[in-house]
DNA sequence: ACAAAAGTGTTCTGTCTACACCCATGC
DNA sequence: GCATGGGTGTAGACAGAACACTTTTGT
């Protein structure tokens, strides 16, 4: 199966992309995982992806591969790392460009098997056993949105279009592993001006329900060309 | 020369490595440039850089160009970028995945042509016409650089071993096209507790000269694995 | 003695942190 | 009326910004 061939005199590895889509639900960050059926790997889990065409870029190659296999389209996408050892795919020479999502889970209400039959959310404390050197691209990828979450309104993505601060702080809380004090925390994304109140709550819960906000991203694009920088 | 080349069914572009290599002299940021010999783009430059071989990853290939094309090693190197696009290069598909380095150029002191003929070093102001999309990979490396200098000690990488604290500030200055305070800038750098005094300093100027310090390389490792954050 | 850049300390201001009580809702 | 989580304000600590004069050296 393995052939060589050259242009320029070099060998030419097949190039790929892969993409750890993030989802938040419940209190728990997840990914969406799909479970390969044939070999190299099989029964182990692995991120959505696939073969780069000759008549698409990397970037369209890993939002066809998310349409094809999860149905998602539209949502927050964005070039990781590009992985190119030696040895990483049984198969041969594989040059991997990974790629991250951010999918509000509960409004897009995806679930497993839309297109793939054996895809699942995981919380990222419980992932299976990954296929190739994918755990090394989740580590990258939960390692950015880590980093990038403080200082771009990476969060909103995660949620649903309309949220509450409290749901919010939840969210920062989880990916950020750290405790946020609930009055300095509304202060501080409040005074960005970048939420829309839409006086209207939460009803149907035992307690007062919170207000609902949505983020302002025509706002944000403005104020960021003007040398504004978001951070929590 | 261009022929199709299947492994699971999907063509194979080449792959190949470029190298953004930045240096600080004079008071100006550089960028090192070869000028290109043949076709395409002949007489334009561009970065060094070239194909990815079959027994060497990604990050082997980069520091092995380096190596080739302009004689430096055991520098900073770090991925920056896979640039993808379907017409990027007119001779068919090549895939790069850029990186960018940081040179201590007045201590290595290399000097234009040192392997390459036509290696050349280019104020950031003043860059000629380059080559495929090097502008395109020019523009993400400056912008890597700015954003990172500021949260991680990539200033050192670019300054001879010793150094004075007005050199590191004009340094900053430059990079970040900002001006900072001559005292507040001491106060914090000294702070970190990373700079080593040599008690020694320069000579033979017609003013006070300054004194050198080098960066605590050690130190700076224990602590950033003990949570914490260098930043200017 | 003078020109040129290095070195040094203090005050002010604004931001981040810590913290306790009342409010609305469903059962 | 009680349990649950939402919403609010203030005082103290701390870090960043602003700022002027003295020191060293070569000519």
């Amino acid at each position: 199966m393995e052939t060589k061939n050259y242009c320029y005199e070099y060998p030419r590895p097949s190039v790929t992309t892969d993409c750890v889509i993030f989802g938040f639900d419940n209190g728990e960050l997840k990914i969406l995982l799909i479970e390969r059926g044939i070999e190299p790997c099989k029964g182990k889990w692995a991120f959505p992806g696939g073969f780069m065409r000759e008549n698409e870029n990397s970037d369209e190659c890993a939002k066809r591969e998310l349409r094809e296999e999860t149905g998602l389209q539209d949502i927050f996408i964005e070039q990781l790392f590009t992985f190119a050892d030696v040895d990483r795919d049984p198969r041969g020479r594989v040059v991997t460009i990974a790629y991250y999502a951010l999918v509000k889970l509960t409004q897009y209400n995806i679930q497993a098997g839309d297109d793939a039959d054996n895809a699942k959310w995981f919380p990222i404390s419980q992932i299976p056993p990954l296929a190739f050197d994918h755990d090394r691209i989740l580590r990258m990828a939960i390692n950015r949105l880590r980093g990038k979450i403080r200082y771009q309104p990476l969060g909103f993505e995660l949620l649903p279009e309309r949220f509450t601060i409290p749901e919010l702080q939840n969210l920062y809380e989880t990916v950020l592993e750290i405790k946020l004090d609930r009055r300095n925390f509304r202060k501080k994304i409040l005074a960005t001006g970048l939420l829309i109140d839409h006086n209207e709550s939460i009803k149907g819960q035992p307690h007062k329900g919170a207000n609902l906000y949505s983020f302002d991203e025509g706002k944000y694009q403005q104020l960021s060309n003007t040398g504004f920088n978001f951070e929590i």
